[in-house]
Formats: structure tokens, sequence, C-alpha cells
DNA sequence: TGTACATCAGTGAACGCGCGTTCACTGATGTAC
DNA sequence: TGTACATCAGTGAACGCGCGTTCACTGATGTAC
């Protein structure tokens, strides 16, 4: 039974490596991952690699789940970082700046999971359930606030029925406490802070905006007000 | 001279074919363009194209130049439909709704614009020259107002130091008559309308917002909202 | 207006490289009696 | 405890395909005198 587990440890240090190199790769080369360029940078035959990953496509799943997996521990990190737990806004923006902070130290992770769709790759279903824990640090502030008493609905107009019926579908789901108008405010927030990280790293601010981390700074500090974080 | 016309009119209509031939193919195959599959739809030989591009990334350049001037158009076009000038939140969710629906029905060259950079692709000055007419679109909309006295200076907390730089050289060189809160502003709904766009085509919204544009609606209305359009 | 020459579009073969995946195989490591 | 067998990791060759780019070439189309 040690023995077996020797050789079990040898194998999942094995797929480590190999994602490590994959990924290392990915950086280098962007989207275009080759299974034979990871082979021979393990110093191994191609087919080989086929005893850890039964395709290209596999090893692909493998690190878009680990990358959705370090970007979320990123996200949580940044929020728990606040000793404050009232101080909503702060935990808000620490999580943005944390989300950015990881894409920059991991771009072409990033391009991977948040940018074009690979060609001829389609995401199964395991990928889309590990990308969900990242909203939810977001989302998870505002339970919060709402549970301390500090954030009340915000009411307003209603939502159009489809967005209604969608997140009331995500709210009873998961946050069942949490007020509808809430859950649209931390989507808008959600999709600001990625929207700015991927036109920082897309290239679409180059030649324009050189500030990058008070920029980023700034367009969150916005929303966190539209949010109606105090 | 008639006749040389009609060599040179005749390359120039090659050279769009290639171009829609490429365009239908990154539809496809998604971003990995083949100058060899080109040729083959177009029933010539691989060599034959090197009579109109250097090389394939020359191809991909116009591609993208292309693409930054039809998504323009489409902006544009979405602002002019609107007939009451003065409607400026009319014309900036229209604007926001005619890039989603460019985006919608180019998904590949939207990818191209605002997707993972191509792996060993260099965008030349020429593409970044080409994508600054869309935010001037929305911009334009915020400068009208200010013109016509419907917008006033936000003011409100000055920007941090080295974003006013950034802003400042950009109101200086494109939009003198336009307050820099409003520039940041115009920043802030630009990311937002195109953070939003991306999502939804690179899949984050699959499985938990089935609305899409009533979401996209939503999200714009709120934004055009915190921008201060009335 | 007719002819000699230059330009141009397109061909076909080749260079040198890459890729994912399969398959029969060798040895080493583990398991069961 | 020792031996026969099964599992596993890794090899090396091959299949069949793709790619960008270069080069010498053939004909057709245009230009200049």
């Amino acid at each position: 039974m040690p023995a077996a587990s020797i050789r079990a440890r040898a194998r999942a240090e094995m797929i480590n490596e190999i994602k490590a190199i994959a990924r290392r790769q990915l950086a280098t080369d962007g989207a275009n991952l080759s299974l034979r360029a990871v082979a021979r940078d393990m110093g191994m035959v191609s087919s080989a690699i086929y005893r850890y990953f039964p395709s290209r496509d596999d090893l692909l799943t493998a690190l878009i789940v680990d990358g959705y997996r370090a970007l979320a521990d990123a996200a949580e990190a940044g929020d728990t970082e606040v000793t404050d737990r009232a101080d909503l806004r702060g935990r808000w923006l620490a999580v943005c700046h944390a989300i950015r902070r990881w894409a920059l130290a991991h771009p072409a992770e990033y391009a991977l999971l948040f940018g074009s769709p690979v060609p001829g790759y389609a995401a199964p279903q395991e990928t889309t359930a590990a990308a969900v824990r990242i909203p939810t640090v977001l989302i998870r502030i505002l339970v919060d606030g709402v549970t301390a008493g500090q954030l009340a609905d915000p009411g307003g107009d209603s939502l159009p029925g489809p967005v209604h019926a969608d997140l009331a579908a995500v709210r009873d789901a998961l946050f069942p406490d949490l007020p509808e108008a809430l859950l649209a405010n931390a989507a808008l927030g959600w999709t600001q802070c990625f929207g700015t990280v991927s036109f920082e790293l897309f290239g679409q601010l180059d030649g324009t905006i050189h500030a990058r981390e008070e920029f980023f700074d700034h367009q969150m500090r916005q929303l966190a007000t539209l949010i109606g974080l105090p």
C-alpha cells in the first residue's frame, strides 16, 4: 500500500509538472498549446504524455479548471486580507485589485479563461462549474452587507422580466437573502472589473492610458459607488 | 489608362475576395487564419496569395483594420439613426446596442479585435490608429451634450494625478471642450459596453444569463445613469 | 497602327518545419498466492 | 519469503495531415516607340 502510493505520488507529480510546463508555454507562445512541445520540454517522447492526459483537449481543460481555481483563490485572499469585515467598499476594491494582479501575473492563463475561445475546443461543463467561484466572491460581499444591515434593497426601477427570471434563479439557488437589484449590481461590477482588465491586457489601452493601476482603481471606485457601497 | 485601371480594378477585387474568404474562415475555424486554406477556397495555388499580401501577418492586419472600420461604421450608424439629436441617453444606448449587434453578427472578427492577442502577431501602429474611432463615437455624444448645455462638468472627486494626465492628453488632442470627468465617464461606459459584450461572446454568461439582450440593455442603462445621461 | 519589350498574375514543385494520435514494444514496479 | 503474473511508464517509429514561404517558370496583359 505505501508502495502503491509511491507510484501514485510520482504520477501526481508528473501531472503537475506537465501542467506547469504547459502553463509556461502558454505564457511564451500564446494560446497555441502543443503536446509535442510540452513533451520536448519534459525530456520525454511525445506519446508518453498520453499516459497522463488522454488528449490535448483534456490537458487544456485541466489548465482552465486550475486557472479558475487559482484566480478564485486570489480573489478570496484579496477579500480576507481586509481585516475590517464591515468595510464593504474596501473589500470590494481589494477583490477587484486582486483579480487584476492575478491577471497581470498570469496573462496567458487569463486569456485562456476570459479571452477568445480556443479554436476547436469546446469547454466542458467542468470548466463553467469552476468559473462560478469568482463572481461569488464579489456577491458574498453584498450578502454580508445585507446580513449586517449595511445594505438595503436599492429597489428602483424593477428589472426587465427576463433578466429578473435569470437573476432570481441564481439568487434562489445560491444567495437566498440577496435582493435581486443587488445581484444585478454585482453583475455590473463583475463585468466592469473584467472588462477593464481585459482592455488592459488585450491592448485596448495602449497608447492612451499609461497609468493602468490608477485608471483601474478609479474605474472600480466609480462602480463601487454606483453599486451603493458606502 | 482605362486599360491600366481595368487591371487595377481586378486587383482590388481580388484583394477584397481574399479578405472576404479569410473572414469567412475566421468565422468557422476561429482565429487560426491559414493562407493555404484561403488559397484553396479561392481555387488558387497557395503561392498566388503572395501577389496580393506579402505575408500572413499583412493579411491579418488588413482584416483587423477593416474590422475596426466596420465596427466604427456600425457604431456611427447606430448614433445617427437617433433622430432626436438632443436625446443623449437614447443615442448612447443606440450606439451600445449597435456595437453589440455587430459583435454578435461578426463574432470571429470581434474576437480578433478585442479577444486574446493572436500568438506571434504584433499589432502594428496601423491597427491601433483604426481602433480610436469607436470610443470617439461615444465621447462625441458627451461633447454634444456639453456644447448644447445639457451636460455640466460633474466635477466631484478630482481624478488621481496620473489618470488626470492621461485623460488630459486625450482631451487636449481630440476633444478640447470636454471636461475631464466626462471623459473618464465615457471610459467607464466604453469598458462596460465591451466588457459585457465580451462576457456574452466568450461564454461567461453561459448557463446563468439567458436573456442576453435585456441583460445588456439593463447594464447599459445603469451605466448611462452613472455617467449622468438624463 | 504595329511591334518589341516590360510588367504582372498565377503555376507547380519544393524546403523545412510543425502537429495530434496510434501502436507494438521493452523494462521496471507493484500484487497475489 | 519467493515466485509468477499483471500493471504501468516510457520508447520509437509511423500515419496522415497541416503550415508559411521561396523560386524559377509560363502566358497573358499592358506600355512605349
